[in-house]
DNA sequence: TAGTCAATGTCGGGG
DNA sequence: CCCCGACGTTGACTA
């Protein structure tokens, strides 16, 4: 799996590399060393020397990161031309995009180690908790929210926008949403209840000087312990 | 400036490599093999047995990557607990958070490479191009927007937020600001102009119904030629 | 292809 | 600690 690894290369050595396994495509190949790293785009970048570790994915994208956080340095999501060439006896490693015009620019001043891993192909992969998922778990399992509650009219409740729980203003929305229900129904009480996996406190207060309720339903079974309501998506 | 290098390690040697270094949090640490992983907590994910590449930063961030794409499979922001232990004769990584409960889960079924690098000191890092810099670049430079441009009230033009480039409702802004400097001059005649780097199509429709005028202010130097302006952040 | 919208958004600043 | 808003947001979906 890995397919070649060298230790503190030259810059001649890490720019064969990197052309080699740039032109094939098939492998991951990081870099880490002491580099330069500017970027000109959308908007513009310049990282002081520093030690840094680049990844170069098989789709053609590049990320340059720092010792700390999650989001790199500098990245480029997919780039159109990946090149690797010596300048001033610096191995110095361009990627651009055409089509939203931009470029990241490496320059390596001393790197350390430079591999080539081979990774499988993309294995399966499911994600739930989705606002989409939510909102349909909610509409077929109304009775999360509250026991007894039953669905009258799903179209009604998901077309209307009746369900949306990520909204910045939900609470108006919710308001506006109850008064159309209510101008329907009639006589009859209607309620307004914002269902979410969490709410902020200024949202909380504004909900309840209007009257309604929060609910909580926990999107997912709990972490730790077992979870006091069953899971939206369990099953 | 690679610290420790662990080639095809047991699974007993890659958790007490991960402990030593997960312990001290002083490098960037790196697994790359045949994993499982798997994510709960505001959402929850599964990926199956395949090969990634895991990074545990010093700031207690972990991320996997997957073949492809810029963004991680998994990842998990800045973590309070990372242990690893042997479960089932395999090694067993554990990332946690506390205010948000939450967990990544990778089981490494065979770790190809592990490796702890150190990295430098954060090193300097500059971003041009932001909204704040815009600005007040365009605060100090509105020739940049039109040759013979004067900013005659500075204050009245930034604090009431006369320069909004990024608002969604921009044009509306740019309508309630115009008319209000309309009352406030009286006959002098009040142009509209809202300077962005793009527009979109919509957004220029809507500009133009109302009499208002576009121009786009390049932020940055271009990438390629020389460009035909100057850049607003280039002193 | 361009516009729109969710995201395990992440990250940083301010109360 | 929580709330708020920017971001080179990215990425998926749709007209």
């Amino acid at each position: 799996m890995i397919r070649e690894q060298l230790v503190a290369p030259s810059p001649t050595d890490l720019t064969a590399f990197l052309l080699r396994h740039t032109r094939t495509r098939d492998c991951l190949v990081q870099v880490a060393g002491l580099a330069e790293v500017t970027y000109q785009g959308r908007a513009a970048s310049t990282a002081d020397v520093g030690s840094y570790l680049v990844l170069l994915k098989r789709d053609g994208s590049l990320q340059i990161h720092a010792p700390k956080g999650v989001k790199p340095m500098n990245w480029q999501p997919r780039t159109d031309e990946i090149t690797a060439r010596v300048e001033d006896g610096q191995c110095v490693l361009l990627a651009s995009r055409r089509s939203r015009v931009e470029q990241v620019r490496v320059v390596f001043l001393e790197a350390q180690l430079a591999q080539a891993l081979e990774l499988s192909e993309e294995a399966g992969f499911v994600l739930s908790g989705s606002e989409a998922q939510m909102q349909d778990a909610l509409a077929r399992h109304p009775d999360l929210i509250e026991p007894g509650l039953r669905v009258l009219n799903r179209e009604l409740l998901v077309e209307s926008g009746g369900i949306d729980l990520y909204a910045q203003d939900a609470v108006s929305q919710l308001a506006r949403y109850v008064a159309s229900v209510q101008r329907m129904v009639g006589s009859v009480v209607v309620r307004g209840i914002l269902a979410a996996p969490s709410i902020t406190t200024p949202a909380r207060a504004q909900l309840e000087g209007r009257g309604f309720e929060f609910r909580e339903v926990q999107a997912l079974p709990a972490v730790v312990s077992a979870s006091t309501q069953p899971g939206l998506f369990e099953a």
